[in-house]
RNA sequence: GCCCCCUUAGCUCAGAGGAUAGAGCAACGGACUUCUAAUCCGUCGGUCGUAGGUUCGACUCCUACAGGGGGCGCCA
């Protein structure tokens, strides 16, 4: 990564300036390189030399001048043009100088920036990926709601921000793997269990009641017709405890690929869809708790067996894993869950996406962790608020048309996928969502994903448009491309160049942050950038002389590379028009 | 009561120890016989919730308080 390279150098020049003598031989701060916010500072900056003088203070007493240590690092920053072997675009840095009170502003070589353009081009598809992960075994598990009807809104929140993590920690180099825990055993499935069956009855005209608390949306009379269309009216005739068995797996599968329907229409999908029920049914659940009771960490009491969590930092109290009944809660088998995860399956981390409501299962899957001898750190939870969806000032929680709860594939169908992705990527995750409705739909323009959208396919066209306006295929770069690019030396040019180069630190900030937001600022100031570029530069006009032309095609093939990539990252659609 | 998160422009939000706090929308003014105006340029707009503290330097870290949300079950 560019900036790695430039901290590098810029430590070197401070392990040079210390062998000189012109700095003191102390110990130095890590340096740190920052983006600066004004252009006029430079490409990159860092404050070594304020932190150095820091230091120097600190072990000698002596107040250190930041700028004079600054200049002593700065002389021994090798620049473009210092070494006569190379070529022009083989240098990095283009100068340094220090800045008010001891920054050292560094600034890109525009010979270099004009050969990347033909290297985000080779890179293609490739372009922004980092080799951070190094092949190591994540797994992203997100959604896993219950699977009981179709996703209320808010769990497409947990949808885009899942998938948009795992697009991103695939892009830094990590082996990901996407899962949705689907929790087929326990109180609330067994109860759409029964609803369901009730339901189905009822298509027989049988007169049975719904079980307390039991499910009533419509969209169980759906379930209900397709477990006839596929059964007949074979359970009819069941006892009852054999057909809701039976109900058991169809319900499962009818639900699940609703769910699967609903997710594909917004551009989610998985790689295993992990039951619950199957802990329990190989044993792993009753292995663990006895491996554990062996290890005094469950114990009975009360005539419930309990887990020991306040053993663990930031738990008070324990935690029931087999009530009194002598049934599991979920807690039980989310030990089992997490120990196949980490034990069996071997990933090196799990990064596991809930709702703030979960916040106080937090600490104790930490208690876990350790209890299961696992690192704390290998398990992450990325913690997102709510969303609450406004429609003529009102918030919205149910469905016009069902009256059930407001399901993501409405607000899907009618804001469309890539807007709802957008919206709903837009905010950091501890904060809470405020989406008006009626305003998305009315204005849908002013989502700003048609801005990056629109960007693109402009691109495309002009793309297009060259073809047939006599240049030579504009997808083939040509053999003299390398100097052609050295034409591109306007501002709007050289900064588009900037803004693509920026893709990889991108990916690395969102993936060290959990902050898949990130990205979609990124995508606008990328998209601004090739606005301004192609408000500015014409590429198929008289006046541009066909060597100038020719480069600016290629910036805009790497544009195009880059704007694609970002939306692909993003999980929303690269249009070629609009 | 205890714990966690949020508070930045009129609105929706970025910014996470650096230099003069940014964007979109809204409002106002300008640019279309276009390489796609779903665009671009400009103007207006801020005691970064309040009060202290740490630091050469704080929207950013610490403490207290206020307002908003969430969590504290033999529920999931």
């Amino acid at each position: 990564m560019i900036r790695d390279q430039i901290q590098q150098t810029v430590a070197n020049a401070v392990a040079a300036a210390q062998a000189s003598g012109m700095l003191p031989a102390i110990d130095i701060p890590p340096v740190e390189i920052q983006r600066p916010n004004q252009p006029e500072h430079g490409d990159y900056s860092s404050n070594i030399a304020l932190l150095a003088a820091s230091a120097v203070k600190k072990t000698t007493g002596q107040k250190g001048n930041p700028r004079q240590i600054a200049q002593s690092i700065v002389d021994q920053i090798p620049t473009a043009g210092t070494q006569a072997s190379r070529l022009p675009s083989d240098d990095l840095i283009g100068s340094v100088e220090l800045a008010g009170p001891g920054f050292i502003n560094i600034r890109l070589n525009a010979r270099w920036l004009q050969s990347q353009v033909l290297t985000i081009i080779a890179e293609g598809e490739r372009f922004g990926t980092i080799e951070k992960g190094e092949g190591r075994p994540w797994q992203v598990e997100y959604v896993s709601a219950n699977p009981t009807g179709p996703l209320h809104y808010g769990g497409g929140r947990n949808a885009v921000l899942g998938d948009t993590l795992a697009n991103l920690l695939e892009a830094a180099g990590y082996e990901v793997q996407r899962e949705f825990y689907v929790n087929d055993s326990g109180t609330q499935f067994q109860l759409f269990i029964e609803s369901l069956y009730v339901f189905y009855l009822q298509i027989f005209e049988r007169d049975v009641e719904l079980p307390q608390e039991g499910y009533q949306g419509a969209y169980l009379r759906d379930y209900a017709q397709l477990a006839r269309e596929r059964e007949g009216d074979r359970l009819l005739h069941m006892e009852p405890s054999a057909a809701k068995a039976a109900l058991k797996e169809i319900g499962r599968e009818i639900v699940l690929q609703d769910i699967k329907d609903e997710l594909a229409g917004l551009g989610v999908t998985f790689d295993l869809w992990f039951s619950e029920q199957s802990l329990y049914d190989e044993g792993l659940v009753d292995q663990l708790l006895m491996k554990l009771t062996h290890e005094g960490e469950v114990i009975e009491r009360d005539g419930a067996r309990w887990f020991l969590a306040s053993k663990y930092p930031g738990n008070e109290k324990d935690e029931v894993v087999v009530r009194s009944n002598g049934s599991p809660t979920y807690f039980a088998s989310d030990i089992a869950y997490h120990y196949d995860k980490f034990v069996r399956r071997g990933f090196d981390r799990v990064i596991n996406v809930w709702s703030v409501d979960h916040q106080g299962h937090i600490p104790r899957m930490g208690a876990v962790m350790r209890a299961l001898d696992l690192e704390p750190e290998r398990l992450v939870i990325l913690l997102y608020n709510l969303v609450k969806l406004i429609r003529d000032g009102q918030e919205v929680k149910m469905s016009k048309r069902s009256g059930d709860l407001l399901t993501v594939r409405e607000v899907v169908e009618e804001v469309g996928p890539d807007a709802v992705r957008f919206m709903l990527l837009t905010t950091s995750p501890e904060r809470s969502i405020e989406f008006d409705l009626s305003l998305a739909v009315q204005r849908k323009n002013e989502n700003r994903v048609f801005y990056v959208q629109y960007g693109h396919a402009r691109i495309c066209s002009l793309i297009q448009k060259a073809a047939k306006s006599g240049f030579d295929d504009p997808e083939v770069v040509p053999d003299d491309a390398a100097h052609s690019v050295t034409l591109l030396t306007h501002p709007a040019e050289l900064t588009l160049i900037r803004r693509m180069l920026e893709m990889e630190e991108q990916v690395e900030l969102a993936v060290e942050r959990l902050s898949p937001h990130n990205l979609t600022y990124y995508a606008e100031d990328l998209t601004k950038a090739f606005s301004a570029f192609y408000e500015n530069c014409q590429v198929l006009h008289s006046d541009v002389p066909p060597e100038l032309a020719r480069a600016r095609l290629l910036l805009s093939l790497a544009a195009r590379t880059a704007l694609s990539r970002v939306l692909q990252l993003m999980g929303m659609t690269a249009p070629k028009a609009m």
